[in-house]
This record gives structure tokens, C-alpha cells and sequence, in this order.
DNA sequence: TTTTCAATTGACATCGATGTAAATGACATT
DNA sequence: AATGTCATTTACATCGATGTCAATTGAAAA
């Protein structure tokens, strides 16, 4: 029997649908391997494509290393939005916001993308964060019944020290926790313990 | 006029002087322009010798990345010593410890080494950093009089906690604090105001 | 069906980083 | 001064990642 061409017909998809599933395979390799192993070679690879397809859609390799930082920040400021949401509406407790912002940084890979931006030196493309930050912070204050700027800037504060954790424990966490015999959640437990320091304001003090 | 050599006349190191210089500018360059910065031909260019040099002291480009990430951590694991001894001696404030972590991570350079070698997956460099910890441990239980297991293991949360906070402030502190409208200074006035929550205990023998 | 568009591919070119081997020369020892 | 060691260089080879371009082909439009 000859060798055939058996082997793929070519899958033609929208440029959008191209694009996700790349996305999503870059983002995997982010998390697992660094961002060296995020290349066109690996990341057509892992999709089926040629990386010559990659440079179609994204223009450079460059190009598809920013569209994921995008995509990802995107993602980091929908989950900020939504425990914010959650925190507006019902009585959703402070706590579980923190559990939001750990998960978002962990599981998430927000952690990783951060890592990764800030060593890159890209700092532009955290742009997107800031209004999210802001919006949480606006969400707190609101919650705490917080109203003088001073105290808000306090809200300010324990937000970037809810964040600082989170992003520490999501990447050098496991390591350290080991040297220190914690448990798994010994770094939300610590947030948690430490965070009515700042929640907790004082009435308006007319006294 | 002709193309004359008098260009140079080689400059012949002992081995470890040509290791201390190619590993400080390295270190420079890593902290400059991230891991992908450290390459052979860079760190060459800026000592003056040419990259077969490098793999010659170094073996490989992994020898010198290797290298590196052991002086790095050797130097963390010193300041961290020292941090313990002045706070054992006199009456050095654990406020001074927190701040000379901080130090460590950021201006010492340890936030972006320990970033690198998370995200690369090397967590085996870590491995010197973990006597220092835990000494860090010892040393702040001693000067806290803290004596069953248990409170022990809250000075370990409180240690973890420090480092997670100088960390992320390392990496990702000046584009949140800007965010958050925060001074440069927000992170470690958190933990400070933070520490006595953990180091309050019970009143030590004498006074 | 025929045509048209563009997603996709294959082949090739380039560049930087890494690595190898032989030759060179700086410096100590004799 | 003669010699040996080895730090250093020069020249070359390799490999992977990136990028270019023309040809192919799936799928919708005509």
C-alpha cells in the first residue's frame, strides 16, 4: 500500500474561533511551562495549526504574546467585577471577596500573567486593571459605609494588601509554606484574620 | 592608515574573579531586563570577553543561569541572617526585620530572582533559603517568648506573611500602588500595622 | 457550477543564542 | 630565557524561533 495523504483534511475555521482556541492553548502553557513556552511552534502544536497560521491571525509572535496578556487581564478584571457584584448585592461578606481575589490569582493564573508582565516590563498592559481596582475599592467603602477620603484611602490600602497576598501566595506560596509547615490556606487565613484591621471604621465620631 | 590591533591585550582573571564579574553583571542585567535578558552574549558584552569565555567558567548557558540563581539566593540567605542577628543582639524592633525583608526583596533584587525561578519551575534553588526561614522563625519566637507549638506556628504565619507582602511589593507594588493612589511606602506601613496582631502574645518571663 | 475570498499550508530565509574545537597569549615556574 | 598551564579568543557549526511568500483549498457567494 502507498503512502497516502489520509492525514487531514484542512479544518477551515472563523478567525475568531482561531484565535480562542489559541488563546486558550497559550494560556496553558503559560501556567505550566513559563512564558519561553509560549511559542508559535508550541502553541500550533498544541492547536493543530502551522505556526505560520499564528502569525496570520496575530500579525507577529509578539502580537500573540499580547493578545494574551489581554485575554487574560480580561478575565482577571471579569472575576474582580463579579465579586463586586456579589458584594453589592446580597449581604456577600468581605471574606469571600478575598477568596475571589486568592482563586483569581491561583487557579485563575492571574498570578503567573503578573509575574509575567512585570518581569517583561509590560507594565501598559495592566492598564485594564486599574478601573476594576478602583471599582473594588468603591465597592468596599460603600459596604463599610465608609464616606472621608481619609478612610477610603484606608479601603485603598487593604485592597493592595488583599492583592500583594494573593499574588505572592499564587507564586511562591507552595514553596514557602512548605519551609514554614502552614497549611494550604495558611495565606488566606492570615488575610482573613487580619482584615477587620481595616474594615472595621469608626462611626463619624461627633463625640 | 591601516587597520591597526591595538585593540587589546587580553586581560587574563582568575577563574573565580572572572565568575564574580560575569555573576554581578548578570544579576545587573536580570534586574534590568528580566531572564531573557541574561543571555551569554549579553553578560560577555559587558565584561569585556567573548560568550565562548562564559562557557568556559560556566560550562553552559544553564551553568550561568544556575550560578546566578545560587548567588542570589546566597545573598538573600545572608541578609536575611544578618536581619536575625541584630534582631537576637540588642533591641532590634521586628518593625527593623520586616523592613530589612522588604529591602531584601526589592532593592536586594530577590522579588524578580525568586519570580524567575518559580515561573521557570526551578524550585530546587530555593532549597538554601529554607534554613534562613526557619531560623527567621526561631529568632522572632525567642525575642517574642514564644514557647508551645501552637503559637509557634502563628510566628510562622506571621513570617509567611511578611514574605508574601515584601514579595508581591517587589514585583507588583509601584503599578498598584498607583492604581490605588497609594504612597511608595503603602505596603510596609500595612505590615507593620499589621505585625502586633500576630506578635502580641503573652506577656514573656520578666519585665 | 463557477467564482471569489481568505484561512491554511509548505518551503524557504533570517537571526540570535548556544555550543565546539583549535589557536593564541598571559603569567608562573624552572 | 625556555617551558607549560590554562584563560582567552577566533572561527565555525548547530538549533530553534521568527518571519516571508507563493500555492493550496475550504466554504460561501454568484
Amino acid at each position: 500500500m502507498s503512502i497516502e495523504k489520509t492525514a487531514t483534511r484542512r479544518r477551515r475555521r472563523l478567525p475568531e474561533e482561531a484565535r480562542r482556541e489559541a488563546l486558550t492553548s497559550a494560556r496553558a502553557l503559560l501556567l505550566s511551562g513559563g512564558p519561553d513556552a509560549v511559542t508559535l511552534s508550541a502553541v500550533a502544536g498544541e492547536i493543530g495549526v502551522t505556526h505560520a497560521n499564528l502569525i496570520h491571525h496575530f500579525g507577529s509572535a509578539a502580537g500573540l504574546q499580547s493578545a494574551l496578556m489581554a485575554s487574560m487581564v480580561a478575565d482577571l478584571t471579569q472575576a474582580l467585577d463579579e465579586a463586586v457584584a456579589r458584594l453589592r448585592t446580597d449581604e456577600g461578606a468581605p471574606l469571600e471577596l478575598v477568596n475571589a481575589v486568592f482563586d483569581a490569582f491561583s487557579t485563575g493564573g492571574a498570578g503567573r500573567l503578573a509575574a509575567w508582565i512585570a518581569l517583561s516590563g509590560d507594565l501598559s498592559h495592566l492598564e485594564p486593571v486599574r478601573a476594576a481596582v478602583q471599582n473594588l475599592v468603591d465597592a468596599i467603602s460603600d459596604k463599610m459605609g465608609v464616606q472621608d477620603a481619609q478612610a477610603r484611602q484606608g479601603m485603598g490600602a487593604a485592597v493592595l494588601f488583599i492583592a500583594l497576598s494573593a499574588f505572592g501566595e499564587a507564586l511562591i506560596g507552595p514553596p514557602l509554606r512548605d519551609m514554614l509547615d502552614q497549611p494550604d490556606d495558611a495565606a488566606r487565613r492570615v488575610v482573613a484574620s487580619l482584615l477587620p484591621r481595616f474594615l472595621i471604621t469608626k462611626p463619624p465620631t461627633g463625640s
